[in-house]
DNA sequence: TTGGAATGTCAACAAGGCTGACGTAAGCTG
DNA sequence: CAGCTTACGTCAGCCTTGTTGACATTCCAA
């Protein structure tokens, strides 16, 4: 290992977060916390016949509609061709649309139709009640430190993206 | 929507931090933080023609030597199918060593070989690198938050899970 | 008018989930 | 001992979601 835990736990007093064995627990942690999260849009989805990367389109959409495919793409972080099979269900299945741009008709601007909203209500509505437990369980405090570690924890160009979104949004 | 957000936005200061807004922004936080927390590993092992599912078998092998097959499918959470398939090349490739139980020989337990101890060091640290620095930007009191949500986000079975291999560890 | 940007589409492929079925060895129980 | 259960492995097939590469179309802008 590049650093021993001895190194960093006896440092300081101020330091003892930062054992080996502490930043093990977050990884952990991380991983079981991401299952529970997605564990209940996930079902909701699987009846459907859709997957998580449904949900991240629609979330999306329904954050900023109108929002082109190439914004789309670098929230995401996906290829256009994978994105592209995601939105084509659900634009055929009625859940979004695609209205070609009138400022630049390259781009298509993207919408959720009135079932797409439902659906998406529907999914959000189960990430939220889950999250919501969670602040409650944890308190205030809690989770403002939590929401300083997830932002800490971004790629730089990712972080830019979530504080933009997140001032949009209020 | 199930729950309006003036609804709880007026509620009181004390729960403010509930507003739908406010969840939805923990939501997408989430979202883009496990995409960071996962970035660096996955650069790693793409290299050498693996993905993230041999780190997580990886990852647990090294917390808990001499796990068994049954076991490990419990904290993962696939199918033995899926699993087996990562340990078979991981065995192959002289990763992972499988030994027939001694009390029970149905069993089988996992440890890593030397190989395989060399490669989790390399993702782990890289994962720690990472988390250390969110840590420390963010400070012991939000690292302390952070945990606490994140485990409150759990499914209770696998918070006992969790809970089990934190207290095991130290 | 020509180059480049935005979009879409086809094809092929891989990882990593899943189900179902089956086999084998070993342990447990009546 | 016989029979059921458990642990594990494996084959076959399917799905979602990611990838690369190639190519067409449309249209803005220099």
């Amino acid at each position: 290992m590049s650093e021993g835990r001895a190194a960093q736990a006896y440092t300081g007093e101020s330091l003892l977060f930062l054992t080996d064995e502490q930043l093990r627990q977050g990884i952990e942690a991380m991983f079981f916390a991401y299952r529970g999260f997605t564990a209940d849009p996930d079902r909701i989805l699987s009846d459907k016949g859709y997957g998580r990367a449904h949900h991240r389109a629609i979330h999306f959409i329904n954050r900023a509609p109108g929002t082109t495919v190439n914004n789309l793409l670098a929230i995401l972080g996906v290829t256009k061709q994978s994105l592209n099979r995601v939105l084509r269900t659900l634009i055929e299945d009625g859940l979004v649309e695609s209205r070609v741009g009138t400022v630049d008709k390259r781009e298509r601007h993207l919408f959720l139709t009135a079932d797409g909203e439902t659906l998406e209500a529907q999914l959000s509505d189960a990430q939220r009640a889950r999250m919501r437990a969670a602040y409650r369980e944890a308190g205030p405090e809690a989770v403002s430190g939590f929401r300083q570690v997830l932002e800490a924890m971004m790629d730089k160009d990712m972080r830019r993206t979530f504080v933009r979104l997140k001032d949009s949004g209020q």
